[in-house]
DNA sequence: CTCGGAACTTGCGTGGTACGCATGTTTGCG
DNA sequence: CGCAAACATGCGTACCACGCAAGTTCCGAG
């Protein structure tokens, strides 16, 4: 919770050499449990061995993130406070959905740390990172993850339309449901036999929610 | 994992006295479970202290909850996994957002079990019940049992209008933005300041996202 | 430049959790 | 009635989260 609120804080603001340093080694250590429950399987990676692959005490690992699952929905946390950001700061003037559908495409880009992609084995890649989001445990911490955003999403709304993002039902609508609609793309996408790309796919899924849901 | 599985079997068909013992074992759990963490908080509770007040060992316990947080849950879990089940088995020729109303609305009324409702100090309920809500642990296992649900819901709704379940994009974005719509109306209803009883808040959130959520 | 305090890392120790395994007990069914 | 499967339990193990205190690094004021 605490490495939450002080990564997202990180994202934007970062002054010092201390904080630059405390975004790489958290974004090391996201990585590197991603890495290494993809390769071995989840219960298979121990704390310490991440920490090692960074070069870090297991205790510091915990200063970090408080547990591995956080650890590893942690990307995926970032990835989706950047729709909310997007939104937030696109062009004020740009139709609320259009900005939404913008956001949610630029979330499909690879982010900047994929430079350190080390994947060895990259056909088993695929089959690791499906048994990943199997985990009981990983689905709680990522579904969490969406929430957090959720809620920066449902903020970033209110601001654009001049509403109390305390109270306002609009917002918060509008917010679960472009989560929805991003999540259920995502599986659909993942999951074999899924021929149509993100693509259009999304936006599809988007202007479905946007205008309505009417029985077929 | 198990644990639910499991569970949701016993929820529709539990035909033995066997079944039926694990069943209120299992329930009796959960509900000793929350009881405790209302009252005393999530981590001043220990698994021994919740199998101490069912009459179950320690280690019988996690044979039925592979968590403390799956545990509480648990009850959320079968009142959406309700909710699931109202759709899928109401009258075939009803429209079928009035059944996902109905259904929704039907959650609302407190389950069989509250006749063993045993809060000793009523007035220190809610606090503790909003403590409890949010422990990041628990939102993410809350999290991970309304994603069951919605799994639940799409096949429900996918059976209802005959189509695939597997691969419908319509009835998993319906599912989701029903989850979604019954979420944020619970949350503005939990939160301090909201009037607007359920009764009404929630039908009014269903009808958003079925006709359609425009810029205002 | 340098020095003092704040922030960060680390090792140690503790309490708690999840679960495999072996054993005794209960239940359902032929 | 009696057996086989399912279940409860105790024990032991590995792991994890975190408080605490000591050492180390960084930043900025003087």
């Amino acid at each position: 919770m605490f490495a939450y609120h002080a990564s997202s804080a990180n994202v934007y603001g970062m002054s010092g050499l201390r904080e630059q340093k405390k975004a790489a080694t958290r974004t090391a250590l996201s990585w590197a449990a991603v890495r290494l429950t993809v390769e071995r399987g989840f219960s298979a990676v121990k704390v310490e061995d991440i920490a090692a692959a960074v070069g870090v005490s297991p205790r510091t690992y915990n200063n970090y993130f408080s547990s591995k699952a956080e650890a590893i929905a942690f990307r995926h946390l970032e990835r989706s406070l950047r729709l909310a950001a997007e939104v937030r700061d696109g062009p004020p003037d740009e139709p609320l959905w259009e900005a939404i559908t913008r956001a949610s495409l630029r979330q499909l880009e690879p982010g900047p740390e994929v430079e350190h992609m080390p994947p060895q084995q990259p056909d088993e890649w695929p089959a690791g990172r499906q048994a990943m989001w199997a985990e009981p445990a990983l689905q709680a911490e990522l579904l969490r993850a969406n929430k957090i955003a959720e809620k920066e999403l449902a903020a970033a709304i209110a601001d654009r339309t001049g509403r109390d993002p305390e109270f306002d039902l609009y917002s918060r609508l509008v917010a679960a449901s472009v989560m929805a609609a991003n999540n259920v793309a995502l599986e659909l996408s993942v999951e074999a036999g899924q021929t149509e790309p993100m693509e259009s796919l999304l936006p599809r899924a988007l202007r479905m929610v946007a205008t309505g849901l009417p029985t077929p």
